[in-house]
DNA sequence: CGCAGAATTGATACATCTCAAGCTGGGTGG
DNA sequence: CCACCCAGCTTGAGATGTATCAATTCTGCG
């Protein structure tokens, strides 16, 4: 049963902190205004299931705050991280009944809900919902793609570095800042969660982690401040092309 | 230099062999008639390269017939599958410049290729296009999720079984029939491609056919035709959960 | 016929997993 | 206030699955 605090925060979307980039980024008065009118907060606490794979979901939504997770299980318990959802990115899928995936909260969360019916009825309706969908779904598409690169082909501590330098960069955007120079940032994932994005196990995340700290690829406060000194160094630790993936 | 025969099949969109699938299925007459001005086909012989990660892209296209594979490479040559297209497959992004990722002919094969600039305006203007391609990335996305478990979390034997059944599935779909007990198909691809698709060796995708074959899961003719006596058992093989992924 | 690309098979190396034992830090109850 | 506890994390030793390197063996084709 989700955590239902009716937020007092955000009750008006033109004060929205995720308003200029979430699905409703390109709505005008009048479709903000009808968004308004099915749109309802949620919170979870970190470590609570928003919702389960194969459940009913009557609702579509945005992240406002927080960050989530979704993973998919297989029958003897393996399981694989398939996204990660911070602040503005969108959850589920018109025209679909159950959730395909498990969503979970991974630190605490609001989400700006939407009855799917009547949001479906929207997007068939005005056009700039679908568009800024459409423009959010490739970005996602693009980012799994990348994600499957680093499965398939990259070491551990290449993945490691990946993902460090991942949620570097999405913090930095999310203060409108970008990443270069010496960085720090608060790890939002678990060593287990970070084995679930990475395809590997937590021992060897842990291993890992230290040894990027032994390099003085990152320092350590405490278990999540993770320290960059050097951000290109901890890009170039990643295997990525050196570009700042600027294809737009 | 693309080999560039006009192909003289499919030059009308009412007998296109895609028409009910590919990014134009909703298209009403107009819509169709005004697609019909800004295309034109391009042909591929197998093995060709179509663009070039990096390259200029002035074009989208729907794959008509064959087999064209995404990829990307890391800069020591290391080398990951991140799309595998089918007829009535898209390619391309409409507001990107430049192509994100190698696009190769695995198969000799015929595109339908939009001018882009058009395209994008008629995105814009008329509905169906925008909506049909969302809901085609969305799938794309939902298969993209489905392969980074694959990479991420299955054994070299699952993974061969898991590539052997979706290619199985695809065929079957293609050709309007659904895939139970004996199945038959050809492989569109090498090994290598196979072990590009799957991250892993090329040596490694070797075995693990032989030992399907030794367990008698498939049976060979040839390198590329495969017989497979019992469908159910290939997806148990492949460890996915059982049922056939209805969910839509 | 014989060649070249594709595929198979073998022997060995190594990265990551597995199992197991401690460590650490923050919260709780005696 | 301290001892304890527990989840999360680290570290170690050994097992194992896949990669790597190296021959062969197919197979289709000029």
């Amino acid at each position: 049963m989700p955590h239902q605090d009716l937020q007092l925060l955000g009750h008006d979307c033109g004060s929205c902190p995720i308003r200029h980039r979430a699905v409703c980024a390109r709505c005008d008065a009048d479709e903000l205004q009808q968004l308004e009118h099915i749109k309802y907060y949620r919170s979870y606490q970190a470590g609570q299931t928003v919702i389960w794979s194969g459940d009913r979901m009557d609702f579509v939504a945005s992240v406002v705050t927080g960050i989530a997770t979704l993973t998919q299980t297989m029958e003897d318990g393996r399981r694989q991280m398939v996204g990660l959802l911070l602040p503005s990115d969108f959850v589920g899928r018109p025209g679909r009944p159950a959730a395909a995936y498990d969503v979970t909260a991974a630190t605490d969360l609001v989400m700006c809900c939407f009855r799917k019916k009547p949001f479906e009825e929207l997007m068939t309706k005005t056009p700039h919902v679908a568009q800024r969908l459409l423009e959010m779904t490739l970005d996602e598409l693009d980012a799994a793609r990348e994600w499957m690169l680093l499965l398939g082909r990259k070491t551990a501590r290449e993945k490691i570095a990946s993902l460090l330098s991942i949620i570097a960069r999405r913090d930095a955007s999310l203060k409108l800042k970008s990443a270069t120079g010496a960085v720090a940032f608060d790890l939002p994932l678990t060593r287990e969660e970070m084995a679930d994005y990475l395809g590997l196990t937590l021992e060897t995340v842990s291993r890992q982690m230290s040894a990027l700290k032994r390099d003085g690829v990152i320092g350590l406060e405490g278990k999540r401040h993770i320290m960059v000194p050097d951000f290109d160094l901890l890009v170039e630790e990643a295997g990525d092309d050196s570009d700042g993936g600027f294809l737009v």
